[in-house]
RNA sequence: GCCGGAGUGGCGGAAUAGGCAGACGCAAGCGACUCAAACUCGCUCGGGCGACCCCCAUGUGGGUUCGACUCCCACCUCCGGCACCA
């Protein structure tokens, strides 16, 4: 027999299917068209068994929705800018473009050993001009439908990359970048922004895409959207400077409850807030600058901790509460940002925790305007212990007393605010807009010119793309090379023709793979053609062929960030005319992360002597993990430790003994120190194995997982297989590398059950035969079912168990015509899975090529039908029995079975029997009493 | 603190219009083959028992139901996100 070797028979298809153009997406308007795509990597230069956990069942589910009859687009490219191959200019002298393209090179040689259906002829790559022309026509779009604009403010800033980030790109509360882990830093910047904030609302609107809850959930969260009321606050006439112009001491303040008006007893404005240097009185000048200063310095550095204690300070001026005509001093506090609502709130300390909190601290007065339901089950506590937030009745509020608060009591007072001419109903979100400036080279250029006659001057659409200068250079500066290349920086006017300087920073690269989606119906669209604003930036019959896309599948991690940013530009390309639907993916799935493997160290007994704190290796013995007993006594620890390998370099061992306190010893291994390695002639120091815990994979961790090691051992068929079966794909787990020795057995078994002829043979029975049968049909059903619904490690332990059952049929149905059905259509229901193995046992079968140009198969219902069923009995919920019945048995002769079952008849004797309850003939349940 | 998600054998995980808990696999144990090992094949494999019957068991405690991993209430733990958002 011939033997399975996933390493002759992978690369043979590969390049045939490639030959053939197997895989190409060609507009064909006869067929159904499905747009699959799965996100696209950055070229780091090695593919990782991450990116193989996320493509191949990706791949799968194209090539499944392909053989149901769909003509499937799989495309792959690369999100080419970002920092890394600026990096290596810095650090190495390579240019970025030569490190990107050649990181591109191999990356896709090792994707191809995937096996994937990409069709690489529209791979596109976003660092080439051709693409990034694109990309500059979009912004050029935004800019003129006015969703680009600049503007001076409080930015953050990553020190470590040396660049501006947008909102979405600090993480966490530590405020680090999503990059690289350092920690952000807010910087006054004038920067380019977009509009994101234009579509909150609508990007809040789910109900036309079928996406995760948790994504939903994040983004949600994330734009944040209140509703309440903004309230026009003035500063009382006289704290006001003498020079103050019209409206000047008008505050404006958001807040979502306006039926709590009565109750403020004070104001309180962000510390930036531009009205304080101006209200603020002179006694109270040098306090508040103080704490200004402080502000500003704490939120560089320790940002506000949750428990911190409330502080601030009296700026010594006055405003007038609109709603009484009270006198209410203005303070300043950092529990208010200017970032969000108006910068300034009104404070009610009676029904808000938070002013609670202030108003307590600095004596300010707390009267009570709602009396919650709370506060009058306690008895209606003066002065109050807390906030009272909750619902009741309004009180002290004059003509809106006994009316229920928060609702309908917000509507009503709104309303009368607004007839007052002192407020409206408004709406606020958390969601900023999004900052696209990076003072970086090696990204798509953000097409603007200054000119000192005509200000900020678009480039015309005919001159893009706005090309990076391949002569840069690279320095560790903080700014954009671009500032420092002159033939990049200084150019003329496109207006007046009067010299000019170019925008020097590039876009986020977010803003490339925004589009990425589209990039792939022509990629490199018109490249060296002039083209105009009103022109498409793709080709119109692809685009009203293809899109949207159908299925999308990524990392979640991508959540507030490209999976936000892809929206909003699909919105705004569509009411820019260019495309002629909202939602950019359908569809969108997230896989879940594959986790370095936990392992426990050697555990090692070496002989030696004390050397300061440090241990001096005189003998190594690698040992039983089991052998506590020999684990170090204090007493002997002057000639001997023992314990668990926690870490290993060339020259010391970590090693975690069982002594109290200080049980961490750095053990120093000079080299020749004899080592002993069990089933070893020579051991050495490198074979000794250290602890490993579950965590990310990372090189510094050295728990990676190199997926060319694994196809070289086990072939790509093999892999993609066990990255399906091995875990829940939304959830993903650490890597166990003994996992995959299941999934190559399965694989020979199907190699051997296709090809082998059996030893023995048996004499086929109608009954055997109706077996195999229904489980052929059951494993098309199940198998179908949980591709569609991204249950892949259902569908292979289904394909498992349909193995299994031909495994037994095939002793007796070898050579016959049901054996020939049930063996091909194991092929077709493998095709999408393992499509070298499919494609090899189909050609070896004698079938016309190819495999994956068959249809999927069909399955009948009626050949799931058993003819005889086995029934469970239930006596008072629990199952004392089963009884075996013909398919067809009507619900009396089920019921006559159950009670003559021999055990049923031991629990029914004696007893009196209240019901018997027959649901769906699958099950009997009796009561007795 | 708030918002999501999840808790099932030694492990990964099956099973939710409520109906035989543990499919499929890993690991482990025993056996066959082998001079031997590996491979392969067969059997066992939640706990209490040698075995049947039976009892316990899907994070905890209640509830609904003939019947609950699944539904309801309260709580615990873990993971992710947000975090003084007015």
């Amino acid at each position: 027999m011939r033997e399975y070797h996933p390493q002759e028979i992978e690369p043979k298809w590969q390049q045939k299917w490639e030959e053939d153009g197997l895989y190409r997406a060609v507009v064909d308007q006869s067929k159904p068209k499905f747009y699959a795509l799965t996100m696209l990597p950055y070229p780091s230069g090695n593919l990782h068994i991450g990116h193989w956990y996320a493509m191949t069942p990706s791949d799968v589910r194209a090539r499944f929705k392909r053989m149901q009859g769909y003509n499937v687009m799989f495309p792959m490219g690369f999100d080419a800018f970002g920092l890394p191959a600026e990096n290596a200019a810095i650090q190495r002298g390579v240019q970025p473009q030569k490190w990107t393209l050649g990181n591109i090179a191999s990356m896709k040689r090792q994707m191809r050993t995937m096996g994937a259906m990409f069709d690489w002829e529209r791979e596109a790559a976003s660092c080439l001009p051709g693409y990034y022309r694109w990309t500059e026509w979009f912004f050029l779009k935004l800019y003129e439908m006015g969703l680009a604009y600049r503007k001076k403010s409080p930015v953050d800033y990553c020190p470590q990359c040396k660049t501006t980030l947008a909102r979405e790109q600090v993480i966490g509360e530590d405020r680090v970048c999503e990059r690289c882990g350092a920690e952000v830093i807010k910087k006054d910047l004038t920067q380019w922004f977009l509009k994101i904030t234009d579509y909150a609302d609508e990007l809040l609107d789910f109900s036309q895409i079928d996406w995760p809850k948790q994504i939903k959930t994040l983004q949600t969260n994330w734009i944040g959207r209140s509703e309440g009321a903004e309230v026009l606050f003035k500063v009382a006439p006289e704290d006001l400077p003498a020079d103050a112009e019209e409206g000047e001491g008008e505050l404006l303040v958001f807040t979502t409850r306006p039926d709590t008006l009565w109750g403020a007893t004070f104001m309180v404005l962000a510390p930036e807030h531009p009205l304080v240097k101006r209200i603020t009185k002179p006694e109270r000048r040098a306090a508040v600058e103080a704490y200004r200063l402080e502000a500003e310095r704490q939120s560089e550095i320790e940002r506000l901790s949750t428990e911190k204690e409330k502080s601030g300070v009296f700026t010594g001026a006055y405003a007038i509460n609109p709603v009484n005509e009270e006198r209410i001093p203005i303070w300043i506090a950092d529990y208010v940002m200017l970032t969000y609502g108006t910068g300034a709130i009104m404070a009610v300390p009676a029904h808000d925790e938070r002013d609670f909190a202030f108003a307590q601290k600095f004596n300010l007065s707390i009267p009570v305007v709602i009396e919650t339901e709370e506060w009058v089950a306690a008895g209606r506590p003066e002065p109050l212990p807390r906030a009272y937030p909750g619902t009741g009745q309004m009180i002290n509020s004059g003509s809106f007393d006994g009316t229920l608060a928060p609702h309908p009591a917000v509507e009503e007072v709104t309303a009368w605010l607004v007839t007052q001419g002192r407020g409206k109903a408004a709406i606020n979100y958390k969601l900023h807009d999004w900052l696209i400036s990076r003072q970086r080279y090696w990204g798509a250029p953000i097409p603007i010119i200054y000119c000192d006659q005509c200000g900020i001057v678009p480039v015309p659409y005919e001159d893009l793309p706005v090309l990076l200068p391949d002569d840069a250079e690279f320095m560790p500066t903080g700014e954009s090379p671009l500032k420092y290349n002159a033939e990049f920086l200084h150019t003329t006017c496109p207006r007046c023709g009067g010299p000019a300087l170019r925008e020097t920073d590039t876009m986020d690269t977010f803003a490339c793979s925004s589009w990425y989606q589209y990039a792939y119906l022509s990629p490199y669209y018109r490249e060296g053609e002039v083209v105009r604003g009103d022109e498409l930036p793709w080709d119109a019959e692809e685009a009203n062929y293809w899109l949207p896309v159908d299925t999308y599948t990524g990392g979640a991690e991508h959540a507030v960030l490209h999976l936000m940013y892809t929206r909003f530009f699909t919105k705004a390309l569509r009411d820019a005319g260019i495309v002629d639907f909202g939602e950019p993916m359908l569809q969108y799935r997230s896989q879940g992360i594959i986790l370095g493997e936990p392992r426990s160290g050697d555990f090692v007994e070496i002989n030696g002597t004390w050397e300061g704190s440090a241990f001096q290796a005189d003998e190594i013995f690698v040992t039983s993990f089991e052998d506590e007993d020999s684990w170090l006594k204090p007493e002997r620890s002057d000639i001997c430790v023992a314990g668990e390998v926690l870490d290993r370099d060339e020259v010391s061992l970590k090693v975690r003994t069982a002594v109290e306190g200080e049980n961490l010893v750095v053990v120093q291994v000079a080299e020749g120190t004899p080592v002993h390695v069990p089933g070893k002639e020579a051991g050495a120091l490198g074979d000794i194995l250290y602890h490993l815990d579950v965590e990310k994979m990372s090189k510094s961790k050295k728990n990676v997982v190199a997926p060319d090691e694994l196809i070289d051992e086990y072939g790509a068929d093999a892999v993609r297989a066990y990255l399906m079966f091995g875990w829940r794909w939304e959830r993903g787990g650490p890597w166990d590398s003994q996992g995959i020795g299941g999934v190559v057995r399965w694989i020979n078994r199907i190699w051997k059950v296709v090809l082998v002829e059996p030893r023995d043979s048996a004499a086929p029975t109608s009954q055997a035969a109706r077996t195999l049968r229904r489980e052929m049909h059951q494993a098309i059903k199940s198998v179908g079912e949980d591709l569609e619904n991204f249950s892949f490690n259902t569908a292979i332990a289904r394909l498992m168990e349909y193995v299994n059952a031909l495994t037994e049929a095939q002793a007796a149905y070898w050579g016959s015509d049901l054996w020939s059905e049930a063996l091909d259509n194991l092929l077709l229901l493998l095709a999408p899975i393992t499509p070298h193995l499919a494609e090899e046992l189909w050609a070896e079968r004698g079938n016309a090529y190819s495999v994956h140009e068959q249809s999927w198969p069909t399955w009948d219902p009626a050949m799931l039908v058993r003819k005889t069923r086995e029934i469970p009995v239930q006596i008072n919920g629990k199952v004392r029995g089963h009884i075996t019945l013909a398919a067809d048995a009507g619900e009396e002769a089920i019921k006559a079975a159950a009670l003559a079952e021999p055990n049923i008849q031991r629990y029914t004797e004696g007893k009196e029997i209240v019901k018997i309850i027959v649901p769906g003939k699958r099950l009997v349940s009796i009561v007795v009493r």
